[in-house]
DNA sequence: CTCATTATATACCGATAAGTATCGAATGAC
DNA sequence: GTCATTCGATACTTATCGGTATATAATGAG
């Protein structure tokens, strides 16, 4: 257990570890789990080497850490999406929480996860296994939202929540694919506006 | 200028390019332009280090000829998926290839595309450029493709053929990521048919 | 005060990256 | 045969990678 900031004995430490710790996000959001090297980080987040190793461990627990961080910080959307109260009001909030994140000035463009896992598997497999366990379990949730919805009558015949949650996670991916390669907001809300519009039911 | 296999002075070449470049091709394929290094490259190529240099210039010229190669080999099926009857038809053929292409055994699994813009941007943004452009050239065809199917009829109402190219494009390239974090063919086959399904017009 | 404890700064480690110099071996021209 | 030319094998260069050893500075405990 690590022991939080009561007593605090020794140096006081001089950095402030969460401001350090988003830093070292936009590094590997931009760069990639391979990409961004100690020096990036260490530049980023304002702190030495050494200081990164005693406070986070080594770069794969950063970036485990950094992935948390994402995860409550980036894709806290995914949650207030899957309360919505039809299949299509799920996919529309998904799409475009999805759209506003990838279109903020002021963040790298892309998704941290779609980065993590489809480039360089060289020594980082064990990364890209924890983003994939993530990323299962988030779409485990999405296809449980459209059983209901499958349930509920939202979904028409012949059309399986199987088949639309992958289907949905498949789009949001591409859209990962076409913000990193710099494809204008105008782009993404209008592919957001076709999904919408082939989407079947309510 | 290159001098073509006519009177060839001096000590004769011991391996077959074109053999050697579809090796390179297929570590680029499966581990990234950076993820590649060169010790990959000719272990994989059954070359050596100055024979790679001499043959092909440098890394990022290789990368660029087992670009070429993976154009007109692996992405022959998108010419002839523009020749198809109907907008539907095209779509269907290119979801087809796509999928026939990522779910091969013997190949890695994802888009050298997808692969190459996606992450890593560090020395290599001129490889991404390059990738960038010909996924640009190659999607102003399918945006002429869908025009021609407008004109035609293919597309309902509503429905205009700049967002029909790029969603179908997005789909893709969402398959490529999929493949890449393992979907299975099973998978990726229902994915094709839900994009089948929802598909507008004829 | 002294002392244990913790953080920072500088300099370093071995490994590996891309790329090359050098030299011997194999060919055609003559 | 000799010689220019090209290829291949070994060994090397410089730079950077992730990670760390060491020494010093700043705190709380007593």
């Amino acid at each position: 257990m690590e022991q939080v900031a009561t007593t605090s004995r020794g140096r006081p430490r001089e950095f402030d570890p969460a401001q350090a710790l988003a830093a070292a996000l936009q590094v590997f959001w931009r760069r990639g789990y391979e990409g961004a090297s100690i020096s990036d980080l260490t530049e980023a987040m304002g702190i030495t080497r050494p200081s990164l190793y005693a406070c986070f461990g080594n770069k794969e627990a950063l970036f485990r850490q950094a992935l948390d961080l994402y995860e409550t910080e980036k894709l806290c959307y995914v949650k207030t999406a899957l309360e919505a109260p039809t299949a299509r009001g799920v996919a529309e909030r998904l799409l475009r929480g999805s759209l506003a994140m990838q279109c903020s000035d002021s963040e790298p463009q892309g998704c941290l996860g779609v980065i993590s896992t489809v480039a360089g598997v060289t020594e980082a497999d064990c990364i890209r296994d924890e983003v994939l366990k993530r990323r299962a379990s988030s779409n485990a949730a999405l296809l449980a939202r459209f059983v209901q919805a499958k349930e509920e009558g939202d979904l028409p015949d012949g059309i399986e929540p199987e088949a639309m949650s992958c289907y949905l996670s498949t789009v949001m991916q591409g859209m990962a694919v076409q913000a990193s390669g710099g494809a204008s907001r105008e782009m993404l809300e209008r592919l957001v506006q076709t999904t919408l519009a082939l989407w079947p039911g309510r």
